[in-house]
DNA sequence: TGCGTTGTGTGCGTTAGCGCACAGAATGTT
DNA sequence: AACATTCTGTGCGCTAACGCACACAACGCA
């Protein structure tokens, strides 16, 4: 067992003042979550939420001649299940594992009461929710106007921010799925980015060699999306009318 | 004078229960939107959150390169503004008239405080937003998979359904911005749509004929986000712990 | 060591959409 | 009536990405 697992990996769950972690944390629940693992389906109703740790999860549209496209990924800086803060209960997208970790989670109805507290909890919960918005809409803008090879730039850097290491294990067919785009057309642009240095992979293991070069290849979508995570989450005031102390993500 | 405004018009405020709409209402301000008039920039602070009643209004996301996209679009289903509530003040999208009419507007402090007092408004506004993070996450999928035609579909038939006649006033130019593409994508389907006898139109006028033809020819994008608008916000349960009263949002 | 399975590389022809450069039509203006 | 302006139509050549059909390489297991 070389790594301790605890719940403040999730940046979120390490923003909580220490009143709120407490109460919550006496009921988080340490999964693995293994690669592929769906924790939820389109329509499907949530027994649970989910703060990764380790793992990274995506969020997917399916669509009904089976294309696919993610419009979000969630790891350690977030919560997956949002739609039951909402209001709404279910969405119509899927949640996948697509990198292997472990993750805490909470049952549905104990996040449901903290956030009706409408205290610090509500308002952690609503602004992670508006980065997460900020993402999916900077995904709809990168889908339309950028190539293969950028969008594999930001998908490579959105994982490596959620990740410890710089290598990845996935092969380009599942990158294809997430990006919705051709197999080939990944094998391509990562043969690109390979010749150039970047990065060096073979058979499902991508290792980021030179990530500034990276930084410098990605279309500015990545930016403008950790920029608004930065904001949004690092210097947390917690809620509105409530204290500000100076609380950190990390 | 020929049409009377109210506030009802706009569904969000006509959802509310009488309690809530009586506080309200005393403080809404009916305001012409003009086409073309921005109602914030991208990263500028809300002095107001908007009602739409009459007007269409779209979230754009404007690339350095001047390239933009739509993220979504809001008409009297909904509001302006949510990340005022959402606690982070701003985003990175522009909000831009695409079909002059009115709204009602509302200082950003009333709806802070409303908001905070986490009654009905707090759930109903909270559902909403899930549905425009649904919209949001199907035009992402959209941009990837669909032509340029269907989304037009797509296009014509959210701003059907946010007006009350089927002609829009929109110039092919105005179209591409939109969606993203060439105007001459924009002719090229349209000029489509109009030989099949769907839509007729002639220097920034589309009338549309046959709407039910539309619906045919539209990808699935187009009712999974009608649907989920639907689910979520024509039978408003107020709020979660409280009471259950049918309210129906029209 | 051999063999199946699973990933990856490559080479087509095809297509949707782009960028550009106009020509023509509809409208408003004086 | 003449003119500028705005909107729309069309015709290129060009490119990114697609769909398909393989060949090949790596690894896992008997």
């Amino acid at each position: 067992m070389p790594t301790p697992h605890s719940p403040e990996q999730n940046h979120l769950l390490a923003a909580l003042p220490a009143k709120e972690f407490e109460r919550l944390s006496k009921h988080l629940e340490l999964v693995p979550m293994p690669l592929g693992e769906a924790l939820y389906e389109s329509g499907g109703r949530l027994q649970h939420v989910y703060f990764p740790t380790t793992s990274i999860v995506s969020l997917l549209y399916v669509m009904e001649d089976g294309a696919s496209a993610e419009i979000a990924v969630v790891g350690n800086e977030g919560i997956l299940g949002i739609s039951l803060f909402m209001g709404g209960e279910t969405t119509p997208s899927r949640a996948v594992v697509q990198s292997a970790g472990y993750g805490y989670r909470l049952k549905a109805q104990l996040l449901k009461n903290e956030f009706n507290r409408a205290g610090p909890v509500l308002h952690l919960l609503l602004r992670y929710t508006q980065a997460l918005i900020t993402q999916m809409a900077q995904t709809a803008v990168c889908n339309r106007h950028h190539s293969v090879e950028q969008q594999l730039c930001r998908w490579l850097l959105l994982s490596l921010d959620r990740l410890p290491t710089n290598d990845l294990s996935m092969t380009q067919e599942l990158i294809a799925n997430m990006l919705g785009v051709r197999r080939e057309g990944v094998t391509e642009a990562a043969g690109k980015l390979q010749s150039v240095g970047l990065i060096s992979y073979s058979r499902g293991r991508i290792v980021v060699l030179d990530r500034p070069g990276l930084e410098q290849t990605v279309c500015e979508c990545y930016a403008v999306v950790k920029k608004e995570f930065d904001r949004l989450l690092i210097d947390i005031p917690h809620g509105d009318p409530h204290q500000a102390s100076g609380h950190h993500a990390h």
